[in-house]
RNA sequence: GCCACUUUAGCUCAGCGGUAGAGCAGCUGAUUCGUAAUCAGCAGGUCGAGGGUUCAAAUCCCUUGAGUGGCUCCA
């Protein structure tokens, strides 16, 4: 007899050799329908695995990741064995479940899949499903599993053999397929109940870009049809949210053919918003000492030599630009930190004016790669809200620190309480892709570490994904879509100091290296309001939003009276419009909310008389009638309000 | 950059070999109205661009721009 422990504590006894299904049916068969795997000692596993030894044990349902992750991955072997079905001769690179759904690399061959050929992929599953294959787990020698594939003929599950040690493979096969994997999966195809191929695209195998490109079918499977109703109505209420489309609607920003691919032109609307936001940080960075400058949007050529840049992207970017004169050339610039370099290095230094904060809402231009482009998260020219710290080595950690609580500071008042921090770090096996020395970089990644986690912060960390001048400590927020982008950044560089040659003189009056420390808080202008624009669905707080208010006359009898309504808001610092078109109240409150401003100010015969408003709030309803005195107080409250939360 | 798809009026879309259509927006007029669409009329497009096939191309083919979903990349 072997003991197996429940989450709760609990203790029971079974058999030797008992299977968590046997143990799931031991409480109720209720619990044995809807368990899809369970995790032994902390591993997640197939329910039909013999449990030999004491155990503790975790069952895993729908509701929970591991069973989702587990339910999906076996649907990713069913779409495997309908494609098979369908297009004999298919061969198939790797399946894996991912957050929402699942998808499976393969290779058709000379075949084109389209999206036409989704619902006979979807019926064929369901076909498949009904037909309640088990998912059945058998432990194979390499040899053997080189000859099924060799047999097959799949040279992409033969590479995937050939990193496998021999004692450590299996199969998992269902109905008439199987395939290499390491498991678990659910019991039974018959879980399965509705399916939805989603979409096709394009995907290395094994993510190189030297080799083949198979077709990654993306797909999502539900134990019930209404749950995939229910998911489709989910997707398609985020894309409402896009904020292509509602920069579009409301007319924020646009893109031109003939202005180019990538390069966003802001409109009126977009302005206002993004102006506010920059005057948001500007006031905030003057309390916290910096200093702004400006810089041009050009550079010499010589300039991203020094700083490296050139070597690393010069001839992936935007080529230089040539003057008359011979052997003259200027770089657009991509980023600001070798003009800022410059005008620390203008003069000699003195440890007491350090550390320096050079703050510059500084535009840059990088030649991204058009496939790469995506509405304003991607772009090829972008306005990054850049500053350097220049400081001593000693200051590093404070100053650190200090751009961190900035950076949190911006995420609580513009509403962003779900982010992560990101840690990134040199690709230890791949030190060429950077400049400067191991020891610089150690000291630059401890100081990032340590600050981090002095602050109290929740990092994940990622190897190679630091900058190729210094590692980052990147804040991460994700889309409607749930797509994950980079917002905020701090940097440490020990290198450009160096590349600069940059001084200051200490107590000791000798010369000392200074570090730098990159930082946005927001990253880009564009990036973030794109962010601004989904979190918030185009309803942004009142004190950043375009517009906040409108005023509708009920009919031309109240120009005058709206007008002059105008004015007295205009006097309180309130942005507002009146709706003069001859249209009926009804029609003006619909297209109000539509562009969702968030108050309407009704005036007619009443109002006019009286020289007060009828507030509206957008989806609220009827606030009631106030004076122009009080309508004013509410909108300072909300505003008071919006920016109170940290 | 790569794979797949899309591209028709300001917007959303229909038409898919026989010389361009709707709704909304716009303009004009009527209406002067109380909390999510007043009525009528008018105007608006070399069907992203360039080639080709055909008696005939928005429609089929090729090249190319832009966009979408991914991959790769992301200073």
């Amino acid at each position: 007899m072997i003991n197996i422990t429940f989450p709760d504590g609990n203790v029971r006894q079974y058999a030797e050799g008992t299977t968590a299904l046997d143990v799931a049916k031991s409480i109720s068969e209720g619990l044995a329908r809807v368990v899809l795997a369970a995790s032994i000692n902390g591993e997640v596993r197939d329910l039909s695995r013999p449990i030999t030894s004491d155990s503790t044990i975790v069952f895993h349902k729908w509701d929970d990741k591991e069973g989702k992750q587990t339910y999906w991955h076996s649907s990713a072997h069913l779409l495997a064995e309908a494609l098979e079905a369908l297009y004999p001769g298919t061969k198939f690179g790797i399946g894996p479940a991912i957050d929402n759904g699942f998808y499976y690399d393969v290779d058709t061959g000379d075949r084109v899949l389209t999206p036409a050929d989704f619902s006979k992929i979807e019926q064929k599953m369901l076909e498949l499903a009904r037909t309640k294959s088990e998912y059945k787990r058998t432990e194979v020698s390499k040899a053997d599993a080189i000859k099924y594939f060799t047999e097959k003929n799949d040279e992409y599950k033969l590479e995937l053999i050939d990193g496998l040690e021999d004692g450590q493979i299996t199969f998992y096969q269902q109905g008439n397929f199987t395939d290499l994997c390491r498991g678990p999966h659910i019991p039974n195809t018959e879980n399965i109940k509705a399916v939805k191929v989603l979409n096709l695209a394009g995907a290395y195998w094994r993510g190189d870009i030297e080799r083949k490109q198979l077709t990654r079918i993306y797909a999502i499977t539900f134990p019930k049809q209404k749950e995939l109703e229910e998911y489709l109505v989910m997707i398609e209420e985020a894309k409402k949210r896009d904020h292509r489309k509602l920069g579009q609607e409301l007319e924020l920003f646009m893109f031109s053919e003939k202005v180019g691919a990538g390069l966003p032109l802001w409109l009126p609307k977009g302005t206002a918003l993004r102006q506010r936001l920059e005057d948001f940080l500007k006031k905030e960075q003057i309390k916290r000492g910096y200093q702004p400058v400006i810089t041009p949007h050009i550079g010499s050529k010589k300039l991203y030599v020094t700083s490296g840049h050139w070597e690393k992207y010069g001839a992936d970017s935007f080529q230089p630009i040539r003057t008359p004169q011979e052997g003259e050339e200027f770089l657009l610039k991509p980023m600001n930190c070798p003009h800022h370099c410059e005008i620390y290095g203008y003069r000699p230094r003195s440890y007491r004016e350090l550390p320096v904060r050079f703050a510059e809402f500084g535009t840059v231009y990088r030649y991204e790669m058009s496939g790469e482009l995506h509405g304003l998260t991607r772009v090829r020219g972008f306005t990054q809200d850049d500053a350097h710290l220049f400081c001593t080595e000693d200051q590093l950690k404070d100053e650190f620190l200090g751009a961190l609580d900035l950076t949190r500071f911006v995420l609580a008042k513009l509403g962003f309480d779900k982010f992560t921090a990101q840690i990134s770090l040199r690709d230890p096996e791949n030190k060429s892709k950077y400049i400067g020395t191991d020891e610089v970089w150690e000291k630059s990644e401890r100081a990032i570490i340590e600050a981090a986690a002095e602050a109290g912060l929740t990092t994940t960390t990622e190897l190679g994904e630091a900058a190729f001048y210094g590692p980052k400590l990147d804040f991460m927020v994700k889309d409607a879509l749930g797509r994950s982008w980079q917002l905020g950044t701090i940097q440490v560089d020990y290198n450009l100091p160096e590349r600069f040659e940059l001084e200051y003189v200490g107590s000791d009056n000798a010369k000392h290296r200074p570090v730098m420390i990159h930082r946005a808080p927001f990253g880009s202008l564009e990036r973030f309001v794109a962010v601004v624009i989904e979190h918030t669905a185009g309803n942004f707080p009142l004190w950043l939003t375009p517009e906040q208010a409108v005023v509708l006359p009920i009919s031309d009898k109240y120009l005058d009276q709206s007008r002059k309504m105008l004015e007295l808001l205009k006097e309180s610092d309130i942005r507002a419009s009146v709706d003069e078109r001859n249209e009926k109240i009804g029609r003006k409150i619909r297209d109000a909310e539509m562009a969702k401003t968030p108050f309407m100010l009704v005036i007619g015969e009443k109002e006019a008389e009286a020289g007060t408003v009828a507030v509206r709030e957008h989806g609220q309803g009827d606030l009631g009638t106030m004076t122009p005195a009080q309508f004013s107080e509410l909108v300072k409250a909300r505003i008071d309000q919006q920016l109170k939360r940290n």
